[in-house]
DNA sequence: TAAGTAATGCTCAGATAGAGCAAAAGGATG
DNA sequence: CATCCTTTTGCTCTATCTGAGCATTACTTA
């Protein structure tokens, strides 16, 4: 025991460039996340070996980066006579989008385009998924239940839920994968790039789990260059969020935290009047229990 | 590579009896967490072989089940020669406390007496451990920062902050895996109960993410039989928690979330009014984005 | 019958969230 | 130079939520 066993470290390495949320995957057909074997003798940590892997495969080097979740179903790499794989993913931000030329970004939403409500409900959902899905649960109390809630039907849309509408999606068979999955012929449905293995439940879930954060820790601001104006951290969170928020109460939040400090000095005009620059306020995190930034469906 | 690293399964299984929030341990000195190792060949998925080692260690059937967080560096098991130990470790929620006879449980907060705060701040704070973190935090401002939000010095106390509050402790030497580990001849600190590895910092791990838990997911049913009084719930909720809670206003948030419905029968009383029975209302799940219990210093 | 105890009901002030109006400060245009 | 356009910034108003406490009810016990 433990001789066919492979244990792989893979990261979801996210940055925003303007309104554009992005994942580093690498090259192939499908493109996968950046993944590579820990090194039992020479990684002192998985998060170290999880470094040296995003550096060895992207040549990025991250600076958030946090430990998502364990991946270990037998089922889940199919490859006969192969290894069990167990793959423990991380979730990485960073700044800027400088990569190896075998790296490339893709976009969140291209990936997962059900999830950007930016522009009101995407259409994607309304006239290709939710009809589907309503199929699907027909006759089935639980799993109308369970697309109700995680597409918000008859409650709020809530942005941390992007796991579970993905697990009911791959379920449904509603998503590239579960058709390649199940060795089936369906025709490919459009909902969304399709990735290697199950990578694209591994970034449903840094989605989920990075909108959860935002809410009560600074985490935009690994995100953000050192200075910045407040529409740009603005459209930054709804990037992420893949919501449009109020603009006056954005910044009333912000202030309210004590987020952010006026540099005084302005950015570059756009059009309008020219907005402040701002830095993120480090000490905050020293200084109020949950710093960051309260989503509006935080409730029903 | 992969020939020398084993891959075990650990669980904080949680109970909560009148008042009291236990741990299951299998007996030993110290006493550690139900622990095995992953079956390559048969464990199906990872949840699968976590209920079979907790099946077979401690008898328990457990009902809700959850990833918490793997553990993996190098040096966190001290056996010279022995393989790496990779720790997938879960939290489990059972309702009876019926065990096989290795096993016991123990107080969570004879673990972690200083996350108990029912009863104001415990003694072992403000007596032995905020002196000496002072002590070690003196003259460096990043430890002063820690400590302060950790812990609460100048911001309000924050249930969920669990795990940095232990590794603070590790970290400062004030636990006993802290002095065992770096082999120092120091006695041995009264600040709970020692566990075997780093089991205790995996159970601070499963304190705060089950006080963070508790806020968006109605988990405390998991630990409640299926009928109960408010005050019970309250009181288990509190255990979790390790805060007292306004009493009618613990009410009203249970009520307006819709999370009980009352039976119309009564508890057989205790001294006062008697209290009216209610169960859970499991479709508030499929109805709500995020039932829970919101606690009071959930912001600053 | 009165006292004790816990459950339940209700009120009230302060804080928060959602939404919108209005003024300010630039650039572009004539 | 005045006007329009655009975006930032400041402010207000209301509904809701939270924290806290008082009052009443329904039992048991003395």
């Amino acid at each position: 025991m433990g001789a066919d066993l492979l244990v792989t470290l893979d990261a979801v390495i996210v940055a925003v460039t303007g309104v554009q949320p992005r994942v580093l995957t690498v090259a192939g057909t499908p493109p996968a996340l950046p993944s590579g074997p820990l090194s039992v003798a020479d990684d002192e940590t998985l998060e170290l070996g999880m470094r040296r892997v995003i550096g060895e495969q992207t040549g990025v080097e991250v600076g958030y980066i946090e430990q998502l979740y364990t991946f270990g179903d037998r089922e889940r790499i199919r490859s006969p006579g192969g290894p069990r794989v167990l793959s423990i993913a991380y979730l990485a931000l960073v700044r800027e989008a400088s990569t190896a030329p075998e790296a490339r970004w893709i976009d969140w939403y291209a990936l997962l385009p059900w999830e950007d409500h930016r522009e009101g409900v995407p259409a994607i959902l309304t006239d290709h998924v939710l009809p589907r899905l309503s199929d699907w649960a027909d006759q089935d109390v639980d799993r109308r239940a369970r697309v109700s809630v995680s597409f918000g039907v008859d409650t709020p849309w809530d942005p941390i839920r992007a796991l579970e509408r993905y697990e009911l999606l791959y379920e449904a068979g509603l998503v590239a994968e579960a058709i390649r999955d199940r060795r089936d012929d369906r025709p490919v449905p459009p909902t969304g790039v399709e990735m290697a293995s199950d990578h694209r439940r591994i970034c449903a879930t840094a989605l989920g789990r990075l909108r959860g954060k935002l809410t009560y820790r600074p985490v935009v601001f690994e995100l953000m260059p050192d200075e910045f104006t407040l529409s740009e951290l603005q459209r930054t969170v709804e990037a992420l969020v893949g919501l449009r928020l109020h603009k006056q109460n954005f910044r009333r939040l912000v202030d309210r935290e004590h987020l952010v400090e006026g540099t005084g000095r302005h950015a570059p005009s756009t059009g309008g009047r020219p907005a402040e620059l701002y830095r993120f306020r480090r000490s905050v995190v020293g200084e109020r229990p949950r710093p960051g930034m309260r989503l509006p469906p935080f409730r029903g």
